[in-house]
DNA sequence: GATGGTAGAGATCATTCTGATAATAAATTA
DNA sequence: TAATTTATTATCAGAATGATCTCTACCATC
């Protein structure tokens, strides 16, 4: 049995606060992953910019404020860490031992994010050093932000096997091959050209365009586009 | 641009603590499914017993304590509010609106668990009134337990599409016709007889004994039982 | 004791999906 | 012209799926 199962429930309202003496922070971490098709996939990481550990690699974290949900303050952390604005990120999973901060006793939501490293390029402060990192190595990381980026790996995984997630990591227009190569990165795996190719043909989420693409090619291959609309149908429905 | 991405970052350590003024409660609100073959699924409910809305039907919530971590918090909550122990929640996603509770800033984590009903039908206390409500028409909750509820019962669906999952609301030995009428309640739905035999001999985690229930036929039916040791490397195997 | 009802347990068949391998196409280079 | 490279399409066998039907055991009733 576990050993706080016998600890006091929390008493009534005296005032306008509840009787609870502790009083935890709340922080907010976020895992942005990139992708480069040079350097595979990327992690973004910033250095810490105030003690214990300052100036190692972190997370991009800060603490919840009054007025703001857990959403907003990953966005404004996100922001005022690294400057990147828009970025789409998604509750992951609750850090919650209770000495995973020396400090003081912090519960960390962790958010992740799926972004086009080439559209951030010019977008990203030099402020707090924000740097990309391929996810296959990367320095040691304080606290437990190690578990974190572990776990958000494998969920990744795990999510690109049902959703036709990717997209975001890639110039709007693409190839095939582009696309295939982001999957044999996320999955660490060589996937089959034609097999894949039908797959992803067959959601219906593509459109082809008229250009090709002859960098990689002698025979040129066509420029490929995501259908937006049935993308963010797909992914809304995805739950029904 | 969201309203408060300008607001300041966290401030450097003074002393043992971090200079932040916004500390919020960290609430935990468990979301229990039982099933039970007359009414269908169920939902486990307590009347709330500290203002306001004092005498409400809410989910089993309280908050988390020193020298405990979010996964101990919820089962000493669920324990203490219904007296059911060993009960394997998850943690499902955390509701943060600023005032989701009026009386103090407080966010909560919310997990779920899938219980077999008669398993606790003599362990779950009367203290705090718990009782069992068909999901599909329970007492208006408190705060924002209503829009908690309606999360964890889409999630649920799109888990048993993906896990065998649902054992855990069964007896332990059980029929086909039992199995496929909890699936039946989850999707709201009909499965055929034949084919969802097919499909879940195909997983290999069913054992079939040597007796069989004559209650629903007069042929008498096979009962199963759960390979847990397959069910279990199945399970934890899922993310690789 | 023949008939029909009921629920369990399988069988069958057409369709689609998947993985593996091969064939074709378009351009470049030796 | 032949060889090479990458893109694209075709083919084929096996697995998975959905729909429908058959068979089995037992009971009730005429």
């Amino acid at each position: 049995m576990i050993s706080t199962i016998n600890a006091p429930l929390p008493t009534v309202v005296s005032g306008s606060q509840y009787k609870h003496t502790h009083r935890p922070l709340v922080a907010i971490d976020c895992i942005v992953f990139g992708y480069d098709e040079e350097v595979g996939l990327q992690l973004l990481l910033v250095k810490r910019h105030l003690d214990p550990e300052k100036g190692r690699w972190a997370l991009m974290g800060g603490l919840l404020d009054d007025n703001e949900n857990l959403d907003q303050a990953a966005q404004r952390i996100l922001y005022r860490l690294t400057g990147m604005t828009n970025v789409y990120l998604e509750e992951l999973k609750v850090f919650s031992h209770s000495d995973r901060d020396p400090v003081e006793r912090t519960i960390s939501v962790t958010y992740t994010a799926l972004v086009n490293i080439h559209n951030y390029e010019h977008q990203i402060t030099d402020e707090f050093e924000a740097r990309w990192f391929p996810t296959s190595s990367f320095p040691e990381l304080i606290f437990d932000h190690n578990e974190m980026v572990r776990f958000a790996k494998q969920q990744l995984k795990y999510k690109a096997n049902l959703h036709p997630i990717g997209f975001e990591l890639l110039p709007e227009r693409f190839t095939f091959t582009q696309l295939r190569k982001l999957y044999d990165a996320i999955y660490e795996t060589q996937l089959d050209k034609g097999n894949f190719r039908r797959m992803m043909l067959a959601t219906g989420l593509l459109v082809r365009l008229k250009e090709k693409d002859k960098t990689s090619s002698k025979k040129g291959a066509y420029f490929y586009q995501l259908d937006t609309d049935k993308y963010t149908t797909k992914l809304n429905n995805f739950y029904l």
